[in-house]
DNA sequence: GTTTGCATGTAAACCGTTACATGATTGG
DNA sequence: CCAATCATGTAACGGTTTACATGCAAAC
């Protein structure tokens, strides 16, 4: 059996239809309540963005072969002084999908991460480099703390619709809150070694990034 | 100014080369010593799986483009009883580009992760359901540390040739085995909140995935 | 004798980013 | 008056994954 999962028209049956991590996250999403493309973008950015994230493009191309393939349906809704909404909401089928996609074993997969790439590397250029790559990294995770903390607010201040569905919504946060944690701590104890070695090398003449007064 | 970035053949003054982060990694590995594809794939597995990878397909095509470039160069091998090796090394100007390269600041990007990503709308499945997610992945990461553990002592047993280089090397896997050790420890509470909220339900028939033995 | 290790790749499909494109309304 | 918010998309490119393709030598 091939189970080839193209997504080409030219074939006459039953092909199956495509299965991505961003489509399962929109029919997620569209589980909850029925959402526009410019919903779905928002959510993505006050509540996603730190573990996924798509652009429009990708949102409203995704949106439309969702609808074809009849996992969601759409309305239009007029509305006065502003532009129409496209309302997306999913059909039976995308239910049905959704259901497969939350009971499926996520595949493991490697994470990419820029910064501990370069950081590898790191031992061919100068231990000043290398400090301010690190002092900037600690700036970017407490940047994603606080905007973090200030989206939990935002959520917890008015009481939630279904109480039940945001539970999880509240566990990845105390993940990835614990997760940022500990990636500043050992980020500062590597400041705090470095430093001190840069320092016992160079006593009089400082480097920039070594300074704070 | 367009400043396009193109990689064509059609432009015909001083095209800027392309920049990727797969790209800057291989530049790295040959920045310690010629290898082949091969060796790089068994980098990437060894040492680097954890936060980039890449297929064989991948590395291959990307090295013929880094010679078309002018960045490395290569030198075939001759060998009695096994395939011939092709050994890459750094040209002059792909020092330059890898050292340009380590002096940027990374890019601020999300990090994907599907695993999250599900977790997030498991208040849409069964508690079942999601308790099982949690235990695999508690299984997961322990698998990544004790791979890691066993890279670290592989490292550590033999001398390094250039001991400046492995020190950024030992610091990213000190920083993996953080974060992997945080989230093994949110994941556990996790764990337990949840096995007592399903026993406190249903006392008498446990579900398959809270038995083992 | 079958699996693992060594060693190199091509082709197609798929996923994601960046740039471009438009236009009304509301608030500072 | 200028910026932000609301709202929806297209096109092109670049990066990644998956499937396919080959073949000898050593170890079990």
């Amino acid at each position: 059996m091939p189970a080839h999962r193209l997504n080409g028209k030219n074939a006459q049956e039953e092909l199956p239809i495509a299965r991505s991590t961003l489509r399962s996250i929109i029919l997620g999403l569209l589980g909850a309540r029925p959402m526009t493309g410019y919903d779905i973008k928002q959510a993505f950015d006050r509540a996603i963005a730190s573990y996924w994230n798509a652009g429009n493009s990708q949102i409203y191309t995704t949106l439309k072969t969702l609808e074809h393939d009849g996992l969601v349906e759409s309305e239009l809704v007029i509305q006065q002084h502003r532009p129409n909404r496209k309302l997306y909401r999913l059909t039976p089928q995308g239910q049905a999908e959704l259901a497969e996609w939350l009971k499926e074993s996520a595949p493991a997969r490697f994470t990419k991460d820029e910064f501990l790439a370069k950081l590898f590397f790191c031992g061919q250029t100068t231990d000043e480099i290398a400090l301010r790559h690190l002092v900037e990294h600690r700036q970017a995770l407490e940047a994603q703390l606080a905007h973090m903390e200030w989206v939990l607010q935002r959520y917890t201040q008015r009481p939630a619709r279904r109480p039940h569905l945001l539970e999880y919504q509240l566990l990845v946060r105390e993940y990835k809150a614990e997760t940022l944690r500990a990636d500043l701590a050992v980020t500062e104890r590597a400041i705090a070694r470095l430093r001190e070695r840069i320092e016992g090398r160079a006593p009089v003449e400082l480097a920039e990034s070594d300074r704070k007064e």
